[in-house]
RNA sequence: GCGGGGGUUGCCAAGUGGUUAAAGGCGCAGGGCUUAGGACCCUGUCACGAAGGUGUUCGCGGGUUCGACUCCCGUCCUCCGCACCA
C-alpha cells in the first residue's frame, strides 16, 4: 500500500535517464565558474549500501545539488573500498561452506545459485560496487560516475597511486618501523580486531610483568599486574595437575606451563624445550624471592590456570584475595591439597601497602567480610578488582619495600618496574585480561609484531600542523571541533601494514599489505584524474614521476609524459584538473570516523600537500535511527537503501532522511512521515501546475505580506543550506512556506506575478531534496533546461516588511480572540463584534515610558498636560504596563483591522465594527496597544 | 575510568535570561469537503475555565535573579569514541 506508484517510479527513472544522457553531473573544468568539490568516504564493499550510509551520503548529495543551483561547478565523485580482511575472510567462509556466512548473503537477497560465486573475493569486488552504483543511481544521486574505481591491487592505477603515496610518506619521514603487541590468532596468522572475535570484544594487550624467582639456578617466572606486591610474597602457587616444561628461554633456564611456550615465542623470546613435568613435582619445594631474598615454598592451587600467565603464580595473601583464599584452604586442609601441614602453617601474610579504610591486610578483610569460603568462589573476581583499585589509587608502600617506602602505589610502580627489569628480576610480558576467541574458534594470544611499519601520528610537529589545518577548516557542525582537536592530540603511531588481506603491498617491503584505513586518506585527489587512469584506452603508465607531476607539479612534463605513455597535452590537462578541483570543499561521514579516518585524512593531507590543498570542510552526522530505535541487524530493523527505495521511491526516501535530523544528534527515519509526505509532494506538483500563470494583477496588502514572509523564509533557508542544517532548511523553506501559502490563499491572495514567483521559488528550494518531481514541475511549467541547473532562489531584503507582518499577526490574533470568546462565553446568537483599539494616549504613554523604571516613567508621564488630566486612568495603565510587561511597536491598528475586515468577518461569522461609538459595556477602556478590547452582541 | 554529544509537552524536534504553555512535523480527536475517503482544508491536542482567563510543566535536587527550559553547583540516565578495525 505504501509502495510507490508505478507512475512515480517511471517518472523518477525518466529523469535519471535524462540526467545521464545530458551528462549534467559529469564535471569538467570551467574557468568561468567557481568550483565546489564534495565527496563521501567510499563504503566497504562487503554488502549493500544501507540506510545509514544513505543518510551521510544524502548530506553530500543535497549540498552538491544546492551548490550546483547556486552556479558552482560541482564535482561529486564516488568510489568503492575493498581493502582489508572482511571480504577475503567472508569469501573464504563461503568456500568452506559455512552456513552462517551463506545465510548472511541470502538475507541480502543473493540466490542459492549465486552463492558459490562469492567464494572468490574478487567476485565481491565487482558485484557489490555494481549494486551500490545502481542503488545510488536509483536514488537520483548527482554523481560523476566516470571517476569511480575500486581500491586494492585489483585496480593497478589505484595501486600505483597508493604506492606513490607511501613512498612520499616515507621520504617525508612519516613512516617508521617498530614493533607492537596485537591480539593474534595463530591459525589465521593475523591480528584479530573486535570485528573478528566471537568473544572478548574490547580486550587489548595489557602490560604484565614476569617476576623471576630463583629455583635452584632455574627461573620460576610468575606473571603479575602488580610487580610492587612481590615484596609481600609468601609462597608460589602451581597447578599440580597441569603440564609444565623446563625450557631454555633466551639465555636462562625457565620452568613454565606448556601453554606459555607459544606465548613467549610470540613475544620474541627464543624458547627451547628440554623436558616436560607435572606441576605436582614442584609442590613442597622452596625457591628464592629475588626481590626480597626471602624463601618461598611452592604450594598447589586449583585456581591457577595453566593457560593464563606462566602457570605459576606468586602469592601475596595480604593484598590478593585469591591468594588468601587459597592459602586458607591449604592451611585448613593440608592433606586435601597434598602438602605437609608444617609447610603451610609457618606462612604468615606479609603486609606491604597501607590503604585508608583498611587494616594491614586488606585482602583478608574483604574475604572475611564477604564470607568467601574457598578459592573457587566466583566473588573473588570482584574482590580482587576492588582491592586492586583501592590499593593502586590510594595505597602507600610500607617500610618493608625498602627505598620505595612512603610512595604511593601508582607513583612507585613505574620506578619499581624499571628497577626490576634493570636488575633482571622482572620481564615485561603482554597478556589478555579476558579470553579472546577468534571467529575461527581459536583462542587468541598476544603477539609482538616486529618489523611493523607505522604512520608516525605521534609526531608533535605533524600534530601541530594538523591542528593548523583544522583551524582553517569549516566544520559542519562546528561542535565537532573539540573532538577533532582531542583526537589529533590523542593519536599514537598507527600500524599501517598487515600480513593478510586485500590491498596494496608496501612498495619497499612487499611482504606487507597496506592497511585499509591507511590507503584511504588522500584518495580524493585521485578523483581528479581517475577517469583517465581507469580508462584503458588512454594506456597511461602511472609512474611515480607521473603522480609527482600531477599532484606536486614537479618534473619535466615532456619527460614525464614519455615515461607515462601519455601525451603532454593530456598530462598537463590532468595537472590542471587537480589544480582546479583541489582541495575538496566538503566531505561528510558519520561521527564514528572522526577518531580515525577523518583525522587520518587531515594528517596525510598535511604530510603530502602544501597548505593550499588542505581540506576546506568536513561534515559529521549521527547514526540513523528507525522510528526512534537504533538500526541493527539483531533488532531486525536493518534496512538497505534498496529495500527503502523499493518501498518509498527516491524522492520520498531522500526527503524523509533529510527531514530526519541534523547536527550530531542521531537522525530518525520516521516511517509515518515517509508514508505521508509523498502525497504532499504530489499535491504541490498539482497546485503548481494548476496555479502557475493565473491570478489578478493588482497589489493588495496581503500580497505584500506574502512577499515579505516568503522573502524572509528564503533568507533563512539560504543560511541553513549553507551550514548543511538541512532539516531546519526544510522547516523554513518548505513547511513554513507551505503554511504561508495556505494563509495567503485563505486571505484570497492570488496575485499572478507573486504566485508565479512563489511557485518557482518553492519548487527550486525543494529541488536539491526531491529533484525528480521538481524536474517534472519545472518541465511542465516550461522551465528552460533542468531545474537541477536552474538558479537557486534569492531574496530581496527590501521586501521584508516587519510592520506588515506584525499587522497580519495582529489581525490573526483578533480572529483567535473573537473565536475564543465565542467558545467560552457560549455565545450562539451574536451578530456583531465590536473591536475597540487602544486610544492614542495609551500609545503615547508607551512611547514615553520606553525602557525606564516605573518611578521615572510615572513621573515623566505625568508631566504631560493631556495625560495628567486623566490622572488615575493613566497611572493604572502605567502600572499595568509594568506588571504585564506590555511593549508593542507602533502600528495603526484601526487601518489593519479595516483592511482585513471582510476576511475577519468571514472567519468569525460576525459583522465587524472597528472603533464604533457604540460601547454599551464600556469596553474601550480595557483596550491596550496590541490588544484591542472586544464586545460581542 | 577518559574525551565528546544529548536528556523539552504522545513521538521526532525548535528554543540559551522576560513577548514560551513553549515553532514545525508526525500521530491523535472534532468539523468541513465528499458517494466514500487512508486525499485535501479548518480547529483542537498539559489541566481547568466564569468574555479573550487561571494553574502546573521542559531528567532529578539545590542555588543565582524581580524573573530560568535558558546561568551556576550537584546528581541520575543515555548516545559516540577510546584504535590497529571497516
Amino acid at each position: 500500500m505504501n509502495r510507490q506508484s508505478f507512475s512515480n517510479r517511471h517518472m523518477e527513472e525518466k529523469w535519471q535517464s535524462y540526467w545521464a544522457k545530458s551528462r549534467i553531473f559529469e564535471a569538467e573544468i570551467d574557468a568561468s565558474k567557481k568550483k565546489f568539490f564534495v565527496n563521501f568516504p567510499y563504503p566497504y564493499m562487503n554488502g549493500y549500501f544501507h540506510l545509514g550510509h544513505t543518510f551521510s551520503l544524502m548530506r553530500v548529495e543535497v549540498f552538491a545539488r544546492y551548490k550546483r543551483m547556486q552556479g558552482y561547478n560541482v564535482l561529486f565523485p564516488f568510489a568503492f573500498h575493498c581493502t582489508g580482511t572482511p571480504i577475503i575472510a567472508a569469501a573464504q567462509r563461503i568456500a568452506e561452506n559455512e552456513k552462517a556466512q551463506i545465510d548472511i548473503l541470502k538475507q541480502m537477497g543473493i540466490t542459492t545459485e549465486e552463492v558459490p560465486n562469492f567464494s572468490d573475493p574478487i567476485y565481491w569486488t565487482s558485484f557489490f560496487p555494481k549494486e551500490a552504483m545502481q542503488d545510488l543511481k536509483n536514488l537520483g544521486a548527482s554523481i560523476d560516475w566516470r571517476r569511480s574505481f575500486i581500491t586494492t591491487s585489483l585496480n593497478p592505477p589505484y595501486d600505483a597511486f597508493i604506492k606513490w603515496q607511501f613512498r612520499k610518506l616515507k621520504e617525508g619521514g612519516y613512516v617508521i618501523k617498530g614493533e607492537h603487541p596485537v591480539v593474534w590468532c595463530s591459525k589465521c596468522s593475523s591480528p584479530v580486531g573486535d570485528h573478528g572475535r566471537l568473544e572478548g570484544e574490547g580486550t587489548t594487550p595489557e602490560e604484565t610483568y614476569l617476576i623471576k624467582f630463583d629455583f635452584n639456578g632455574k627461573v620460576l617466572p610468575t606473571a603479575t599486574y602488580r610487580p610492587e606486591t612481590s615484596f609481600g610474597v609468601t609462597n608460589l602457587w602451581v597447578n599440580p595437575e597441569a603440564g609444565y616444561v623446563e625450557a631454555g628461554v633466551d639465555n636462562e633456564r625457565w620452568i613454565i606451563s606448556e601453554d606459555m611456550v607459544e606465548k613467549l615465542r610470540a613475544q620474541k623470546h627464543v624458547v627451547e624445550i628440554f623436558r616436560h613435568l607435572k606441576g605436582e613435582s614442584m609442590v613442597g619445594e622452596r625457591c628464592t624471592n629475588k626481590v626480597t631474598g626471602g624463601q618461598a615454598p611452592i604450594l598447589p592451587a586449583t585456581f591457577v590456570k595453566s593457560d593464563t600467565g606462566t602457570g605459576i603464580v606468586m602469592s601475596v595473601p595480604s593484598h590478593a584475595p585469591y591468594d588468601y583464599a587459597a592459602l586458607k584452604d591449604a592451611q585448613e586442609n593440608p592433606r586435601k591439597y597434598g602438602v605437609t601441614s608444617t609447610l603451610v602453617e609457618e606462612i604468615e601474610p606479609i603486609s606491604l601497602i597501607k590503604v585508608p579504610g583498611y587494616g594491614a591486610h586488606p585482602a583478608i578483610e574483604i574475604v572475611e567480610k564477604m564470607g568467601i569460603a574457598c578459592q573457587e568462589d566466583p566473588r573473588l573476581e570482584g574482590a580482587t578488582k576492588e582491592i586492586y583499585k583501592k590499593e593502586f589509587h590510594t595505597g602507600i608502600l610500607n617500610e618493608n619495600t625498602g627505598k620505595y617506602a612512603g610512595l604511593k602505589v601508582f607513583e612507585a610502580k613505574e620506578k619499581i618496574v624499571s628497577d626490576f627489569m634493570g636488575e633482571n628480576k622482572a620481564v615485561l610480558f603482554y597478556e589478555l585480561s579476558e579470553e579472546v576467541i577468534c571467529r575461527c574458534l581459536t583462542k587468541c594470544i598476544v603477539k609482538i609484531v616486529s618489523d611493523q611499519w607505522f604512520l608516525k601520528y605521534s609526531d608533535e610537529e605533524w600534530k601541530k600542523r594538523t591542528h593548523e589545518a583544522l583551524d582553517n577548516m569549516i566544520l559542519y557542525p562546528d561542535k565537532v571541533r573539540r573532538q577533532f582537536d582531542y583526537v589529533i592530540d590523542w593519536l599514537k603511531d598507527w600500524a599501517c601494514t598487515r600480513e593478510f588481506g586485500l590491498g596494496t603491498t608496501l612498495p619497499w617491503d612487499e611482504k606487507w599489505v597496506i592497511e585499509s584505513l591507511s590507503d584511504s586518506t588522500v584518495y580524493m585527489a585521485y578523483y581528479a584524474i581517475s577517469r583517465y587512469l581507469e580508462d584503458e584506452r588512454y594506456g597511461i603508465e602511472a609512474t611515480d614521476s607521473f603522480f609527482d607531476y600531477v599532484f606536486m607539479g614537479v618534473g619535466n612534463d615532456e619527460k614525464v609524459a614519455r615515461d607515462a605513455h601519455v601525451s603532454v597535452e593530456l598530462l598537463r590537462k590532468m595537472r590542471a584538473e587537480f589544480e582546479y578541483w583541489y582541495p575538496f570543499d566538503f566531505r561528510n561521514s558519520g561521527k564514528d570516523l572522526v577518531q580515525n579516518h577523518l583525522a587520518f585524512c587531515l594528517f596525510n593531507h598535511v604530510a603530502l600537500f602544501p597548505k593550499a590543498y588542505w581540506p576546506l570542510g568536513i561534515g559529521v552526522n549521527g547514526f540513523i535511527q528507525i522510528d526512534g530505535f537504533k538500526m541493527s541487524k539483531s533488532k531486525g530493523n536493518f534496512y538497505t537503501l534498496r529495500q527503502i527505495h523499493d518501498t518509498y521511491g527516491a524522492d520520498v526516501t531522500r526527503l524523509t532522511l533529510m527531514y530526519g535530523g541534523e547536527g550530531l544528534d542521531d537522525p530518525n527515519w520516521d516511517t509515518e512521515f515517509a508514508k505521508s509526505i509523498g502525497s504532499k509532494l504530489e499535491q504541490w506538483r498539482d497546485f503548481a501546475l494548476e496555479n502557475y500563470g493565473k491570478g489578478r494583477t493588482d497589489i493588495k496588502y496581503i500580497d505584500r505580506w506574502f512577499s515579505s514572509v516568503t522573502n524572509r523564509a528564503i533568507k533563512a533557508t539560504l543560511e541553513m543550506m549553507d551550514s548543511t542544517e538541512f532539516r531546519t532548511a526544510l522547516q523554513r523553506g518548505y513547511f513554513d512556506l507551505q503554511r504561508y501559502l495556505r494563509w495567503y490563499l485563505r486571505r484570497a491572495g492570488q496575485n499572478r506575478e507573486l504566485m508565479d514567483w512563489f511557485i518557482l521559488t518553492q519548487t527550486k528550494i525543494l529541488a536539491p531534496f526531491v529533484p525528480h518531481i521538481c524536474e517534472e514541475i519545472w518541465e511542465k511549467l516550461g522551465g528552460e533546461g533542468f531545474i537541477s541547473l536552474a538558479g537557486y532562489p534569492t531574496y530581496d531584503e527590501d521586501k521584508i516588511d516587519d510592520e506588515i507582518e506584525r499587522g497580519e499577526e495582529f489581525a490573526k490574533g483578533i480572529i483567535d480572540d473573537v473565536k475564543e470568546i465565542l467558545g467560552i462565553a457560549k455565545i450562539r446568537d451574536g451578530s456583531t463584534a465590536y473591536i475597540y483599539t487602544a486610544e492614542d494616549w495609551k500609545w503615547k504613554v508607551l512611547e514615553i515610558v520606553g525602557d525606564k523604571g516605573i518611578g521615572d516613567a510615572m513621573k515623566e508621564v505625568m508631566q504631560e498636560e493631556n495625560l495628567r488630566k486623566r490622572g488615575k486612568e493613566v497611572s493604572e495603565f502605567v502600572k499595568r504596563m509594568f506588571s504585564d510587561r506590555i511593549s508593542v511597536q507602533r502600528m495603526n491598528e484601526g487601518d489593519v483591522l479595516r483592511d482585513a475586515k471582510d476576511f475577519i468577518e468571514g472567519e468569525v461569522g460576525l459583522t465587524v465594527k472597528v472603533d464604533a461609538d457604540y460601547d454599551p459595556q464600556n469596553k474601550r477602556r480595557l483596550s491596550i496597544p496590541g490588544r484591542p478590547s472586544i464586545y460581542i452582541a
